[in-house]
DNA sequence: AGTAAATGTTATCAGTTGATAACAAAACTG
DNA sequence: CAGTTTTGTTATCAACTGATAACATTTACT
């Protein structure tokens, strides 16, 4: 239920493009906006133990300032919970998953390239897994994002494409194999920026290796599937 | 440099069974290992910033104590990266990889069950990204590990077996692929123990979908990489 | 048994932490 | 311009941090 309820309420930040009516107070925003892009930079790179004072020094204020605009240190470890979290993730990519118009195949390349590049930079990324380490609940919720946003439509649209029925239920089973294809593409990252190894140049490439990988295997694991749904009477939604 | 140095530091602890001539500070030996214990489980739940009074008292000792078997604290964080890394790892799957008289399937299917067996439990995986996150270095040395002793073998004893020339070098493009099934269990362990997510619940079949994954288009890069090699001649061993 | 080394505890230090209160300067409002 | 709100600083707190020194106890060896 927490993840749930903090899902719904980040939700509408998504879009914070909306001016105020008068510029007025735009220096106060801007300041906390200064404070939380300092405090994402610092904690990701020492994790969430990072000193207020440290942050306070990145902005050029003093640390109790930072008490006017964020009463405790958790709140504004969530407040760069959100931007990390929100600030990337692209409203679009929903629809242009379901523009039947083009290929499977050609809806996830396009989109797994555009998500590795506003993804993979070394501060959202290092802040998403120490917020993993940290609190699980926040990236449980991101992750239950990418798989109904991302995975499930993937296993929907090719099922779709191969002449099978339109299921929306997918099991955790028969999601797997997109997990595997959209980890191995996390761990690119975690290798590349925050491990700094020597990984595969061509980011492109392995995206459409990754892709190829899946469609060669997927259609078997979505007939073990209706195999076992057959048979299987009682299956929830969710 | 420094990643090399600590390989060749480490090696010789992965078998620690010798026993003393006499039992003679067996209880010394046994504390320290206490004390290591405590510190990883407590580390592991906290991060590297959690306090040696913690550690102390989940050994059930004083603090100043903890500071007659390691002078600073780094030094226990070093002893934690060490059992962690180590005694986790099996001298004998390298051998066992290059068995040629099973297939190269045969092997890795073999090898990934027992990996993912002794590697997938939240201690040493919470440990082993707090380490990534906190000092790439370390982690960087057990990372190139994965790549010389299973990925490039992987590469190496598939190619053979498809009649291609038994060539040592493989390039990080031809490795990627390797990486990629790699990563994605990896990023497996990261759901089921650290984010704590439903994944699919069975592994081995996670495993075995992964490694037709991989050979389903592993022909495909081999070739793409036999004719970027054909062309270029100055490639180096590392 | 007697003594020295090894193992442990108590007391304490200086530095850092998140957080608060009191005060100062700036900006907005009438 | 006067007064009030907003934004900032200085001083300070109690709790906690890694680490050290002095002292106590246990263990091992002759």
């Amino acid at each position: 239920m927490g993840a749930t309820d903090t899902m719904t309420d980040l939700t509408h930040l998504v879009e914070t493009d909306a001016e105020p009516k008068k510029a007025r107070r735009a220096t106060t925003e801007q300041r906390a906006r200064d404070i939380v892009a300092a405090a994402a930079e610092h904690f990701s790179e020492v994790g969430f133990a990072g000193s207020t004072r440290e942050i306070a020094k990145r902005v050029g204020v003093t640390q109790p300032l930072l008490y006017r605009y964020f009463p405790t240190k958790d709140d504004l470890i969530e407040a760069v919970y959100k931007t990390v979290y929100l600030e990337r993730w692209n409203p679009a990519w929903d629809e242009a998953l379901k523009d039947r118009n083009r290929t499977t195949r050609e809806r996830f390349e396009t989109f797994y390239r555009d998500y590795v590049e506003t993804t993979f930079t070394p501060i959202p990324l290092r802040l998403s897994y120490y917020a993993g380490l940290r609190d699980a609940e926040i990236n449980q919720w991101y992750n239950h994002l990418i798989e109904e946003l991302i995975l499930k439509q993937l296993v929907r649209e090719h099922r779709v494409e191969l002449g099978m029925p339109d299921e929306a239920y997918v099991s955790a089973a028969a999601l797997e194999p997109a997990w595997q294809i959209h980890g191995g593409l996390m761990h690119y990252g975690w290798r590349k920026h925050i491990l700094k190894l020597r990984v595969a140049p061509d980011i492109e490439q392995v995206i459409s290796d990754n892709l190829d990988m899946y469609f060669c295997i997927a259609e078997n694991t979505y007939r073990r599937e209706a195999h076992i749904t057959e048979t299987d009477i009682a299956h929830d939604e969710n």
